[in-house]
DNA sequence: TTTGTAATAT
DNA sequence: GATATTACAA
């Protein structure tokens, strides 16, 4: 653990370099001799036009120990990324470039390369942001940019060297695509049957079957009405259910199963009284304490996630976090933009409620460094080594856009233009 | 037959 | 990993 960070550490003092005219060859020192996740140093490539915000946010990532290489001219960045491309890391782009703009960096080098962009801008109108997300950013930063976002930045490109999801996105139909093949990923939404290639030879298999917020709703209240979670029995509470409402499809073993996981959870709440000591600590530490961003988190399945969720519609997006806590999830980075969409969208029964709550434990809440909501142990290192100078830590430049109007504007947006 | 539980699949 | 399905003992 220590090692690593001193390799980071090491690594950024002699790999930077200026930008030579002329030196086109240049090419950042690369020693993977990946071990487990050997990162040596995080190679970025930074587009700004305007110089002084360009020297500013590159003196900040070279404290984070991330090589910076940066342009003010978009042009002479994509031919250097063209040319660069394997050796590079991250680009990070400024979205009023004047001659390449964040869109068209994003469309060009999305066309181009497999790389990971994150777009800046001096202001953060709901139509930057919507267009750069839609485009494909992997992140949206206001500036200035603060210290702690510069700090965790690394994890674009950590997700990606893991490929945790890797992102198959059959890339061939996305070749020589244009700006307005927005809705290239509009296959099948409406249209009819699909045939997938798990429906062979007319054996359709029953479809897996999901509790929405609705039909649990349904399902408490069902419970309720007999007494309790425990004496509640599956057979009962399906007709229950479909006295109510025209529960179609559903089974009494689906209801046996729910009630299964409905109990242990419930039990599960009671006995679950109360955090540690440490837990509340860190809970509780300051916005500004940044000694605290030493505890690392809890290692979750919440995280960040460079691509936005697909969901069927609206409803679903408000829906989805809370009905698969743990594989749909509306995360963005950083809390600064981006967050869970639970965060405004408040439930009124328990059960969600305490998933909500479980939620947010172990979202943003904690982190005194808006770090993103989970960092696995594999992780952890690479952060620690970027905050392990304190007086480099801020606290500013919180920012938030109203995620109510995000959804609303954007989801359908989404919708159709990313699959998850 | 139904239920509770645990293994298995997605 | 979590959740849904399936299997099976009680």
């Amino acid at each position: 653990m220590s090692v690593s960070s001193n390799i980071l550490k090491e690594n950024s003092r002699d790999l930077l370099r200026e930008e030579e005219p002329g030196d086109d060859e240049v090419e950042f020192p690369i020693n993977d001799e990946d071990e487990d996740f050997s990162i040596t140093s995080i190679r970025i490539v930074l587009v700004d036009s305007d110089p002084e915000s360009l020297c500013l946010m590159k003196n900040l990532m070279t404290q984070y120990s991330y090589q910076v290489r940066d342009f003010k001219n978009g042009a002479e960045a994509i031919a250097f990324l063209m040319m660069s491309k394997h050796e590079i890391d991250l680009v990070i782009w400024d979205f009023h470039v004047p001659e390449i703009n964040g869109l068209e960096a994003l469309k060009t080098i999305g066309k181009e390369m497999d790389l990971p962009v994150v777009i800046m801008s001096h202001e953060h109108k709901k139509k930057t942001v919507m267009e750069s997300t839609k485009r494909g950013s992997c992140n949206f930063l206001l500036k200035p940019v603060s210290k702690e976002i510069i700090a965790v930045l690394w994890q674009h490109v950590y997700r990606k060297r893991v490929s945790i999801y890797s992102v198959e996105s059959n890339p061939e139909e996305n070749v020589g695509l244009d700006q307005d093949d927005i809705d290239l990923y509009q296959t099948n939404s409406n249209s009819g049957e699909q045939t997938s290639s798990y429906q062979k030879e007319g054996k359709n298999k029953k479809p897996r079957m999901t509790w929405t917020p609705e039909l649990h709703q349904l399902f408490e209240k069902a419970v309720e009405k007999m007494g309790g979670v425990e004496q509640a029995v599956p057979k009962q509470i399906l007709k229950c259910m479909q006295e109510e409402k025209d529960a179609e499809g559903l089974t009494r073993n689906n209801v046996a199963s729910h009630l299964q996981k409905y109990r242990l959870n419930s039990g599960k709440k009671s006995s679950m009284i109360q955090e540690t000591r440490e837990d509340s600590e860190w809970r509780n530490a300051g916005p500004n304490t940044a000694l605290t961003a030493s505890k690392p988190l809890p290692n979750s399945i919440f995280g960040l996630h460079t691509r936005v969720p697909y969901f069927a519609n609206d409803q679903d997006a408000r829906n989805g976090p809370m009905q698969y806590p743990s594989t749909n999830y509306f995360t963005m980075d950083n809390g600064h933009f981006m967050t869970n969409s639970f965060a405004n969208l408040p439930y009124t029964d328990s059960f969600h409620q305490q998933q909500q709550q479980q939620f947010q434990h172990q979202q943003y809440s904690n982190s005194s460094l808006q770090l993103p909501s989970v960092i696995t142990k594999q992780e952890f290192p690479y952060v620690s080594a970027a905050l392990e100078n304190p007086d480099l830590i801020a606290n500013e430049n919180s920012l938030y856009m109203d995620l109510g109007d995000y959804l609303q504007e954007g989801l359908s947006d989404f919708d159709k233009t990313n699959r998850y």
